[in-house]
DNA sequence: GAGGGCCAGGTA
DNA sequence: ACCTGGCCCTCG
């Protein structure tokens, strides 16, 4: 019995007896309740065994929540080795993993559950109920297992011999081992959960896939476009081996233009038709419903969406279906990443270097690493997918663990648009005064009129929302600051067409009188030009073409064919039927000039996402400084090169995933006493106190901590990123039996460094 | 996370 | 002789 409590040191197995009026229910697997240290706590059953090693009293379950097995070997297996690559404890991941309960929606079993609400009873009692009248069996078996320290080492009770392939090898990154490593394990679970979950799911042989083609999901014909996926090295070879139901790996950079919604559908059906399941993670929403429904279009109710999005009822009744086997694929955002799907064929997600997929809840595991753990461990094929690359992914290509699959460069010279990006001089001698205030320099001017002319759209990328996101001196180019609390000043949204006096985003002050605080000038410049007033500003410059804007609040998923000028913030750009004759990336060196340390790859993502919805034939004219690497990557359309090059960079300055970093978070105090209690691997770089990045500073444990928090960043090798997270989860379970209520978080190669 | 035992030092 | 706070351990 695993209980669910955040105290790091309380990540350990308890042994209970359980009571023959139980003993039916009490599967692993189940939600139970036990008396911990007197008082009842949730917690999750691992196992029943024969006998316990504990000396001592032991304690009876005190109830089964609920006969479902939400709980699954293969997922309780991610858990522990997540939480031992992040430093957490298996109780935090598996509140990520495992959706809330909601007791209709499971008993009811019908669709009523997520529209109608009403105070029903508990289901458990409903549970208790029904198990009491059946016969009790006489034997006392035990739940749970003795002994085990913290963190890894506790899931020798799970794990059997597969942790040292878990926690020896320290993630996919530098493993080259074979594909099929776990697939027998994975055999197992399947064969047990499928033998349990008994109700709705028709027992099934797993050894032999074949007889599962006459499944309903199966039975249905997979199309996968032999001539799209012709277009790649080895495309429909790699096809051909996920339908064999091998556990291949690929770095997939799709083309620009291509629908990679339905390739990622056809790559999950022909899994599923091959009687296994596929989990495919988008970023959002909008990428969601897209994805989700060339899925449905394939393989019909055997797709579902799993999104934060949808309420409690909905989201288990979908996630139970998982569970239960009824859906083979999975298209959802991060969490889904641990969705309980039977016999995991396929785990595949769709641009990776999204911030959405890093978690913001402890411990902070990123879906990208728990997908490449969780495929490690099962044997099941993987697919990271994009347009652009992240050092993440290179990383494990040039390791060997997942292969390039990539366009012949033939077929990209074809379907890559004309990209270019003007000089400086382009600009300079832009005469006319419309394309100037647009900030773009003649030939995108020029480009964007043709394409109006040819009845096309016109696509315009800005880098934020906003009238004038920031201001900065207009002589010395200073950012302009808050005189009373330093905070950025900024213009808000225009009331009737006047400019309002800019505003601190801070405290809120309204600065009537601006005076640089470096140069003493009063004109202050905008430093980013948002959506609106982009927007604004081309409607007067082509006046009678209609002007869309997509971002914020309203994001527009297509829009109709015909000309017209589409202004779309980063990311929300819409589709275009036919593709963008034009797309115009405004205010590169905005994007590219981020403090950030992933600020080219990033930008090169982000401008190869909208580049990507131009028509073979079509034209990108990036604004930013042509001869910068990032520029050069885009032009060239060399995503591979380019993340290269990044994970060289990420190497030189010590940074993940190069080496392997741990932030520690708090203040100078409770920092202090972490790495007091920390054995740190020989060799490690103790780097701080180093200032909290402004995105890390909010969300802290519980108490929004504000002035002396700092950050102390730990560097070890990649090879040293097991011990490292050992060694901190120790201390935090040292520290947290001494009952210090100072904030302190540890992340392991967070997202946000510096 | 919470309760409990133990020791030290201060208080009646 | 007794109370209080800090420290550390346990919890099955």
């Amino acid at each position: 019995m695993l209980p669910l409590l955040s105290p790091a040191h309380l990540d350990r197995d308890f042994d209970y007896l359980v009571p023959p009026e139980l003993a039916e229910i009490a599967q692993p697997g189940v939600r139970v309740r036990v008396r911990f240290a007197g008082r009842l706590v949730d917690g999750y059953l691992l196992e029943r065994l024969p006998h316990s090693d504990h000396n001592g009293k032991m304690m009876s379950l005190e109830r089964v929540v609920s006969p479902e097995r939400v709980l699954t070997p293969e997922v309780l297996r991610l858990a522990t080795s997540v939480a031992a690559r992040y430093a957490g404890t298996r109780a935090d991941v598996l509140r990520l993993a495992i959706p809330p309960r909601h007791a209709r929606t499971e008993t009811g079993g019908a669709k009523k559950a997520d529209a109608v609400e009403k105070p029903a009873r508990s289901a458990a009692e409903v549970v208790v109920d029904t198990v009491e009248d059946s016969p009790p069996p006489s034997s006392e078996p035990v739940a749970g297992r003795g002994g085990g320290a913290m963190g890894a080492p506790t899931s020798e009770a799970v794990a059997g011999e597969q942790l040292s392939r878990a926690t020896g090898v320290d993630g996919p990154t530098g493993v080259n081992d074979s594909a099929s490593a776990g697939t027998g394990d994975l055999s197992d679970s399947v064969a047990e959960s499928g033998a349990a979950a008994g109700d709705k799911v028709e027992s099934r042989a797993v050894e032999d896939p074949v007889e599962q083609i006459s499944s309903p999901a199966a039975a249905s014909r997979i199309e996968v476009d032999a001539s799209a996926w012709g277009r790649y090295a080895h495309g429909m070879g790699f096809v051909g081996a996920l339908a064999q139901g091998r556990g291949v790996r690929a770095a997939w950079q799709a083309l620009p233009g291509e629908d990679w919604a339905a390739r990622l559908a056809e790559l999950a059906a022909t899994v599923v038709a091959a009687g296994r399941s596929a989990v495919l993670m988008v970023p959002d929403q909008r990428d969601l419903d897209r994805l989700l429904a060339e899925c449905v279009a394939l393989v019909g109710d055997s797709a579902v969406g799993l999104s934060a999005g949808l309420g409690p009822a909905a989201r288990y009744r979908r996630w139970l279906a998982v569970l239960r086997g009824q859906a083979r694929i999975v298209v959802g955002t991060r969490a889904a990443v641990f969705a309980p799907a039977r016999d995991l064929g396929l785990i595949a997600m769709w641009d990776d270097g999204d911030d959405t997929y890093a978690e913001p809840r402890s411990p902070y595991p990123h879906a990208r690493e728990v997908a490449m753990l969780r495929a490690h461990e099962t044997g099941a094929a993987f697919v990271a997918a994009g347009f652009a690359r992240t050092a993440e992914i290179q990383a494990v290509v040039e390791s060997g663990w997942a292969r390039d699959l990539l366009a012949e460069r033939q077929v990209l010279r074809e379907v890559t648009p004309r990209i270019s990006a003007p000089g400086d001089s382009d600009y300079a001698l832009e005469r006319d005064a419309l394309a100037r205030s647009v900030r773009m320099p003649g030939v995108a001017f020029a480009a964007a009129r043709s394409a109006i002319k040819e009845n096309v759209a016109v696509l315009v990328q800005v880098p934020r929302r906003g009238y004038v996101p920031s201001l900065a001196c207009a002589k010395c180019r200073t950012p302009a600051r808050c005189r009373h609390c330093n905070g950025p000043l900024a213009l808000p949204h225009a009331v009737n067409g006047e400019a309002a006096s800019p505003q601190c985003k801070w405290c809120g002050i309204t600065e009537a009188a601006f005076r640089c605080q470096a140069c003493g000038a009063r004109a202050l410049r905008a430093t980013v030009i948002g959506a609106a007033r982009t927007a604004e500003e081309l409607g007067r410059a082509f006046s009678g073409v209609p002007i869309r804007s997509s971002g914020g609040g309203e994001v527009l998923d297509t829009v109709e064919p015909g000309a017209q000028v589409v202004v779309a913030t980063v990311g929300a750009e819409p589709l275009a039927p036919g593709g963008y004759g034009v797309a115009l990336l405004l205010d590169g060196w905005a994007l590219l000039g981020r403090a950030d340390l992933r600020a080219s790859e990033d930008t090169l993502r982000r401008w190869m996402g909208a580049a990507a919805l131009v028509r073979p034939r079509g034209q990108v004219i990036v604004m930013a400084e042509p001869s910068l690497p990032t520029v050069q990557a885009l032009v060239r359309w060399d995503p591979v090169n380019h993340a290269a090059a990044e994970l060289e960079a990420r190497a030189e300055v010590g940074f993940p995933p190069a080496v392997r970093l741990a932030a520690v978070d708090g203040t100078s105090a409770s920092i202090a006493e972490l790495l007091d209690a920390a054995t740190l691997p020989d060799g490690t770089e103790v780097l701080g106190p180093v200032p909290l990045p402004p995105t890390a500073r909010k969300p802290f444990s519980g108490n929004d901590s504000p002035a002396d928090v700092e950050r102390m960043l730990l560097r070890v090798a990649r090879s040293d990123g097991a011990p490292l997270a050992r060694a901190l989860t120790a201390a935090q379970a040292i520290r947290s039996t001494h009952r210090s209520d100072a904030p302190l978080r540890v992340q392991i190669d967070p997202v946000d460094i510096g």
